[in-house]
DNA sequence: TTGTACGCGTTATCAT
DNA sequence: ATGATAACGCGTACAA
């Protein structure tokens, strides 16, 4: 392939001044230049990254890791990818699937300079290793942690889920079953708190009816309409506050099946207004995703060229649809 | 950062040794192996990809280009990682969006020699645009096109359908309409000759309902149902054929907000076996997208090493449920 | 305005 | 078994 060198040569110029030419740099003669451009032109020349990353020490290559497929990390990608290529940044995409050693894969490529910066959606690994490779670049999370070397662009879901709970009884739902999602995150601990808050405001019991733990699939939620149909009448909740829109989607759909009438017979609020809460016409919370996505890149170039551009505020919104 | 020289001084040894022993070649004595492996390991020193890269004229980095997120892509991205980590390479996710300039990203960055290869599951640019940079190295495609340079993992779609239009048949299902996907991809022709050759075998008359085209959004399907809705009694066909689960899954819905009875009234059939027909319990067509995604690394593997393992024949299946 | 020459961090060839 | 040294292809002081 040619190189640097050989359109030096073609051009009658020294390969400074061809990287000049490529480089925009002032200084070089309309002559020159043009002379220069014909010849790159005419062998299709670009120059090799490989060696523009060496000399530059950094690749503008950005890696995004995240635990799988799903609308949100769609939705992330687009709006990363977005303000990434306004700034001349590629990204790359890490789908671990929960294997440790594909989320290492990722990290040894910021280790090793073939990635200037890494984006971690959800951790598969300890944060204690991620945090160790926050000395080869920047790293930012999706997740709530609190450790200084990894900001975040998490949002609290306090408000969110206050949101869901403030629907549901202004609808006039008042036997409220939550169902939560990872025990480890901190999202679930918020949500307990947004609950005996909201209990407390309006003189609820918070333990009248169970709460369920570390559920988010939609094989999950189809399990919690069984539960329901074969409870007592009398001592059914009346509304079911879901970890995610799958599975929310799972209960609506299952308990449809076994006859049950959403909302007359319970309401369902599910959490991030995902294609499918509106393929099922499911009332859920939304939240300004594309922000994020912009923040973690603001965040990230802040650190790589030592700006300090500021964060945007983000808030959670009620999305009304037919299941509440 | 440390580098390989800094290594080799420390150890008191040249740089070619230090080479030799990260890249575990022969003949080097076990004591300085030793000797420099302790300097290595005590300054967490790793070789900069850049470099290697440079110097060995490859990444070890494949590209994957795909139009959007979904299921699909999420099994083929899940299954041809799992092959190229194997093999030492490492994957990069492009979504375009439907962006030209997106896919001329990943495209220019095979050409620049940051990619290795390249995998486009859904081409944006024109297919001639796409065939110029083969030049550059290897591309593999997800689709079916008749381009000598572009090898395809496409799976003619025709038997695929046909179990589709067999299963509705021995269903006892007459009228079916066929709504097809985009018009300028081959699936499309495969699968109304796929039908034509269907009518012809049971005497069925092909023209009696309508075909729809260019038709694959969950919105289209809801589209479908209200045209169906709207239909005299004697005239509304029994059986819909789908281009994807996704139209599948509008039309189901819609339909049943409208209160047609399915399988009853009318029945559906999907295409992909993505999670969405799953859940909503619709018959549909699967195919082994994993045994794609292995194709798709072996013929680039070949490519790319000189090789020449053989590919896997691939089938289509039928997943029967409750839409039938 | 242009050219020379060095360095980026490796690997590989050729001596020794 | 080990060491010099020349690439790999580019950007950039510094000199001219």
């Amino acid at each position: 392939m040619a190189n640097i060198h050989e359109i030096a040569k073609l051009a009658g110029v020294s390969s400074a001044t061809v990287s000049r030419v490529i480089n925009n740099h002032p200084y070089v003669s309309e002559p020159t230049r043009q002379r220069v451009q014909e010849v790159i032109d005419r062998l299709d020349y670009v120059p090799n990254l490989n060696a523009v990353s060496l000399k530059k020490g950094m690749t503008k290559l950005i890696g995004i890791i995240s635990l799988s497929f799903n609308d949100s990390l769609g939705l992330f990608v687009r709006g990363f990818t977005m303000y990434a290529q306004e700034h001349g940044f590629n990204i790359a995409l890490f789908i671990t699937n929960g294997e440790k050693g594909r989320e290492l894969e990722a990290l040894e490529m910021l280790r090793r300079k073939q990635l200037d910066a890494l984006v971690c959606m959800i951790r598969v690994n300890e944060w204690s290793v991620i945090e160790h490779y926050t000395k080869y670049g920047p790293i930012v999370t999706w997740q709530r942690v609190n450790i200084e070397a990894i900001p975040s662009v998490f949002m609290d879901q306090y408000q969110g889920y206050t949101l869901a709970l403030e629907h549901l009884y202004a609808r006039g739902y008042r036997k409220i079953v939550n169902v939560y999602g990872s025990m480890r995150g901190l999202n679930t601990k918020e949500r307990i708190r947004a609950y005996h808050d909201f209990c407390e405001k309006y003189d609820l019991d918070a333990e009248a009816f169970p709460h369920f733990y570390d559920l988010n699939s939609i094989a999950a939620g189809e399990q919690i309409a069984h539960w329901w149909a074969e409870r007592a009448q009398t001592d059914r909740p009346d509304a079911f506050a879901c970890s995610t829109d799958y599975l929310a989607a799972g209960l609506l759909t299952e308990a449809r099946r076994l006859g049950v009438s959403v909302p007359s017979d319970f309401a369902v609020v599910g959490f991030d207004n995902t294609e499918i809460s509106h393929l099922l016409d499911l009332t859920t919370i939304h939240y300004p995703i594309d922000k994020q996505a912009e923040n973690a890149f603001i965040m990230i170039r802040n650190a790589l060229e030592g700006l300090d551009e500021t964060i945007h505020h983000l808030e959670f919104k009620l999305v009304e649809r037919a299941t509440t």
